[in-house]
DNA sequence: GAAAGTATACTGCCTAGTGAATATACACCA
DNA sequence: TGGTGTATATTCACTAGGCAGTATACTTTC
């Protein structure tokens, strides 16, 4: 399972994202992730110049997975754009039933850090969540649905996303997102069937 | 401004509210608590048996007051039940804009405690999530909308809700609301419409 | 021998929570 | 009226431990 050869920063990375995602930045100290990775706490703060850096650095080092995932889950999804969202949903929906799921990294980081809006993690966050609604957005552009609705409605669709995470992370019952996955189906169906009244 | 005649745990509540809404349940120290509140430490805590304590009587106090602002801001608009969810997330979005506002209090103490479910102030915030959706629940079933459909249209109303804390928090930009409240009504529209062509 | 990387041991500060003593208020009784 | 007991409410000074971050010295590798 270890593997041994990873360079020690990648490792004490490896040793904050899982510290950092299951309990949260600030109940893990800079001593706990320097001891999971096998290192001491001055080997850390040779690769890292601060705690904040850290995080920042996690963070960012979990963007491209995160969103990989997402494209997947809508490329192996059958059936037009409406269906391949739902079926988003009920992947998050499977990945919130495990035990080890505690919610999106980003929007807890971006909670225990909301009033340091200028810190490179809260940057890191807003940069990821941009990323997920312009995927989304060209989406829904593609499918035929005009710039400005295909905006809004990638937004309606984050928010779901995003209201999925806290709430499932607050309540523990991965049906909500069941719910979201139902409503962002038919948000989705309804701006579709739009364009063929408006040109017919 | 400062009404001096409040008895102590009062005044410690009110300041513990400001200070925890504000910067947070793990930012803030129980000696900063005291100290706004005009009290030594130990006062403080003849009064609450600990942190964790005070954090839920917090909480505890916060919820009729949010509740009641919900149930206002829709009685207050007009229209039909449509309308009038759209009104509120206006109003939500009226009031994300002012520089005090900092989301969902109940939403962010939940994440600052996520891994603690059986704590005190986790049970407080699912049992006002949980309160908010069954007032939007009976709205709905009073519109004629059927009982399963009226509750899971409350959960997805809940879901846009939440999320707009959660998105505002992080990018401060209120037109997300503005988007959530187009898709509540959207939602909202189309649960109305669907018992007509059931009974015609 | 120089640079990169790692280790031990430490500083100074902040944190939640406590021990022991004191002040106030009010009830009961002579 | 005055004294005494008891519960409530408050204070000052303290403990014990955790925290981020550092000074310094050693080791490895090229």
């Amino acid at each position: 399972m270890e593997t041994v050869a990873l360079p020690t920063r990648e490792r004490i990375l490896q040793a904050a994202g899982k510290l950092f995602y299951g309990e949260g930045i600030r109940a893990v100290s800079v001593d706990a992730v320097a001891e999971k990775a096998g290192v001491t706490k001055r080997t850390l703060y040779y690769h890292f110049r601060s705690k904040d850096e850290l995080i920042a650095a996690y963070l960012e080092t979990r963007d491209p997975p995160n969103l990989a995932w997402f494209r997947r889950q809508y490329a192996e999804a059958e059936g037009d754009v409406a269906a391949r969202i739902e079926a988003v949903f009920r992947a998050l929906a499977s990945a919130a039933g495990h035990a080890r799921w505690k919610g999106c990294g980003f929007l807890r980081t971006s909670v225990e850090l909301f009033n340091m809006p200028g810190h490179p993690a809260m940057r890191a966050g807003r940069a990821h969540k941009t990323r997920l609604e312009d995927w989304l957005c060209g989406l829904f552009e593609d499918a035929g649905i005009d710039s400005a609705a295909a905006r809004d409605l990638a937004r309606q669709v984050v928010l779901l996303i995003d209201g999925s995470f806290a709430v499932v992370l607050l309540h523990r019952d991965p049906g909500y997102m069941e719910s979201a996955g139902r409503a962002a189906g038919r948000l989705v169906r309804a701006a579709l069937d739009e364009p063929r009244r408006a040109t017919p």
